[in-house]
DNA sequence: CAAAGTTTTAAGGGTATCCTTAATTCAGGA
DNA sequence: TCCTGAATTAAGGATACCCTTAAAACTTTG
């Protein structure tokens, strides 16, 4: 497993997630890193002769179980970091991506289990995406965006996107996962939603509305 | 800077710092890293063109400024990672020089910093060898060899090689950094150091006082 | 069901980092 | 000083991972 590998699997995780389907199209991949379309060909085909990924042309990539469980491996890693850098090294949680990005292909087995347990075994990261534990139980709750919430409801956010400025502004504005939005108003016309938080009203945007997820009552 | 050309700066100090000389051999990188000497050649006219050493022919490679200042961070990004790993995390001092091998390449300035103040500033790693500050100074104190220690004197351990034999031996009988040993005799025909520790007696053949430093009185 | 669009494969390149084998050049001891 | 062994350079290769351009295969849609 090295540098590229890795981050092939976890991309192809990512996007099936993401994008809810068994099979990631080499475009997509494509996209994501900005190589050529040539060059994820190439990569796909020798993750399928390393047995982690399936290719079956014209449909798609999907990973293998053993590659299931390596992407997860790199996803736990990166998370238990996150949590690191933000809960012990007071770094924003917008700053914390790149960080990760680099140390989760830098660190054993054993150096994330400690670094789990020495964090308190979190649950999910600060921006409320769950940690793999280390059977690879990994299920992704089905949260309802903010862009979903109903006039009058009391939303709690339990998940945000990695996404630098939804998290700056949110940070700025001291909003964090956990916290509870008052949804006062929608304004269809220039689709913004109008919520209060902690006394402060804020007027948020429906690209600002997809990315924060939670739960209302 | 990528991990190969990191790999090559930091060796050329440890060996400058080792052999105490200005110059390092093509020969003893090679051997170092069981790469073929050409393939250092290779590499030491890249970092020539560079600008992280210069090259003289029949002499060997010297770190420039910028190539020390290279070199210099690397370390201290291994012996800071070393104590994050020791004194947080409870790895054995002989475990920890794999991953901080690894941590070294991926983490930012910013990352360093906040981890060496976190771990609140230590001026040395756990063993004993010195930690660079952010503003580079890097001096190598002049300890002196447990072989060299005199019948009767009190020796203090202030630095022993990373070596994980050595460790594991120290670690096994509780013997760390700051310890005192009692030099009780020495056996000239089989080359013993015989010394005591906390009451109980230990015979040290020269491969182990070799590798043990500190300060006798 | 055929054209249009997308996906796949082919062919040829580039750079980085390693390799081996085989000259050639130099330094230091006899 | 000359010779020998060590150090250097040259030449040619391999692999990994990226690239572009272009042809071929397939899918989808009008």
């Amino acid at each position: 497993m090295n540098r590229a590998e890795e981050d092939y699997l976890k991309a192809i995780l990512e996007l099936e997630a993401y994008t809810d389907a068994d099979y990631v199209k080499v475009s997509d991949l494509s996209a994501r890193f900005g190589y050529s379309e040539q060059s994820v060909y190439e990569m796909v085909r020798k993750l399928q002769d390393l047995g982690h990924v399936i290719y079956t042309p014209y449909k798609g990539v999907e990973l293998t179980p053993d590659g299931t469980l390596e992407a997860i491996r790199l996803i736990r890693a990166h998370r238990i970091w996150e949590v690191f850098l933000t809960e012990e090294l007071g770094f924003k949680w917008q700053d914390v991506h790149e960080e990760a990005e680099q140390l989760e292909h830098a660190s054993s087995e054993e150096l994330l289990k400690r670094m789990y347990e020495h964090l308190g075994s979190p649950k999910t990261c600060q921006h409320g995406n769950p940690i793999p534990d280390f059977d690879n139980h990994y299920v992704i709750p089905d949260y309802m965006p903010l862009q979903a919430a109903t006039i009058g409801a009391r939303f709690t956010i339990t998940r945000v996107v990695d996404d630098y400025q939804l998290l700056s502004y949110l940070d700025e504005r001291g909003i964090s996962i956990g916290d509870v939005l008052t949804i006062e108003s929608y304004d269809a016309l220039n689709d913004n939603l109008t919520v209060t938080h902690q006394g402060k009203t804020y007027l948020l945007g429906s690209t600002l509305t997809a990315m924060i997820y939670g739960r209302q009552r």
